[in-house]
DNA sequence: ATCCCGGCTA
DNA sequence: TAGCCAGGAT
């Protein structure tokens, strides 16, 4: 194996790409004997590893979790929403008014008809456990990857960060953005041109990377044809591409053209937003079944000014409170507004009845 | 409903 | 080590 992969980040020359790479060879897996490749790939990542805590040395509160708010190469979107003052009008949002002046939108609410009573001071609880835990590390060097690019491409750089980051640790998908930098293929011409090999093999190891390197080049081959090289701005649009759909049209849309047609709803906020019964199916009080009708069920109450805020404060909420499995509810300073409080203490041992326990857990 | 890829954990 | 997790496609 001599594959080179260099140590330092500042280094600006490419990896090798001439040099046989156990993925570049499609269809590998052979059914039988895969140990050797195997053992390959388990060395490689090795490296990229490393490449990548030298990129960014690893936070504390990364967990495994996604912070789909923090694309590579931008601003966070969080401290965007939840610091004083943050220099975010250098920010991607700048040229737009002010940011919501996060200090209290809630002041100004008007509470919806169908609101649930007091979500605003679960809201504020959850904001204030949000704040008192470590304070999410802020986007650390990665933010010059993409800020400083001119607006097409870094809205290009945006969309290609939505699409590496579902299913990816930030510091995975932050180096493979940092590698397809490095050999300039962060343009819709560059992915047209370059091989779905090399680009495979640049963003591994992110989640689904030969899926996500198939999208790629037809995403490229679409702005290019379509959007005159930019990406789409309108909400269909984006859903029209392979690989984009509604959890991530409604962050790069929020992203890039800093325009809020809906709540970026992932599993956190569909699981959190059912636990405290602040959304259920339509006419019924039983939860949604999927995240998108959460996100139509909450977009019906919830004012538009907390539609970005929702999602990065729910996500970090349910990395390190309300988890999926076992949520800590003895941490939670708004148990006592939540019907889901301490009913989920459900015991290790019984793995049998998967029945009894999605019913539990599954919300 | 199942697959994708790899990290995490019981 | 087996199974879960997480968006999106099919």
């Amino acid at each position: 194996m001599n594959r080179q992969i260099h140590g330092t980040v500042s280094s600006s020359k490419p990896i090798s790409l001439k040099t046989k790479h156990p993925l570049s060879d499609s269809n590998q897996e052979p059914a039988n004997g895969a140990c050797g490749l195997v053992e390959t790939r388990v060395y490689i990542r090795k490296k990229r590893l490393k490449q990548e805590e030298a990129l960014e040395p690893p936070e504390k509160d990364s967990g495994k979790g996604v912070n789909t708010h923090k694309l590579c190469g931008l601003p966070d979107i969080e401290e965007f929403a939840y610091k004083k003052n943050t220099a975010s009008s250098s920010s991607i949002f700048a040229g737009k008014s002010t940011p919501m002046d996060n200090s209290i939108t809630m002041n100004s609410v008007k509470t919806e008809g169908n609101a649930p009573e007091n979500w605003v001071k679960v809201f504020e609880g959850i904001r204030q456990m949000r704040s008192s835990e470590d304070a999410p590390v802020d986007s650390m060097g990665c933010d010059k990857a993409g800020s400083f690019l001119p607006p097409t491409e870094r809205r290009f750089a945006v969309l290609l960060g939505a699409l590496l980051s579902s299913q990816t640790k930030d510091q995975v998908n932050n180096a493979a953005i940092h590698r397809l930098h490095e050999n300039g293929l962060l343009t819709p011409e560059a992915i047209d041109k370059a091989d779905e090999s090399t680009i495979r093999e640049l963003i591994y190891p992110v989640g689904f990377y030969t899926r996500k390197a198939t999208y790629m080049k037809k995403i490229a081959k679409i702005c290019l044809m379509k959007y005159n090289g930019d990406i789409p701005s309108s909400l269909d649009d984006l859903l029209s591409l392979p690989g984009i759909g509604p959890k991530m049209a409604h962050l790069i849309l929020h992203v890039a053209w800093n325009d809020v047609q809906g709540i970026c709803v992932d599993t956190h906020v569909h699981r959190i937003c059912n636990r405290l019964g602040w959304v259920s199916r339509p006419g019924t009080k039983q939860k949604t079944s999927s995240p998108e009708e959460t996100r139509v069920a909450l977009q019906q109450w919830l004012p538009k000014e907390e539609w970005v805020a929702i999602n990065p404060l729910l996500v970090g909420f349910g990395q390190m409170i309300c988890t999926p499995l076992r949520p800590r509810c003895e941490a939670c300073s708004v148990t006592k507004l939540c019907p889901a409080a301490f009913k989920e203490t459900s015991s290790p041992s019984s793995k049998l009845k998967k029945s009894n326990r999605s019913k539990e857990t599954m919300i």
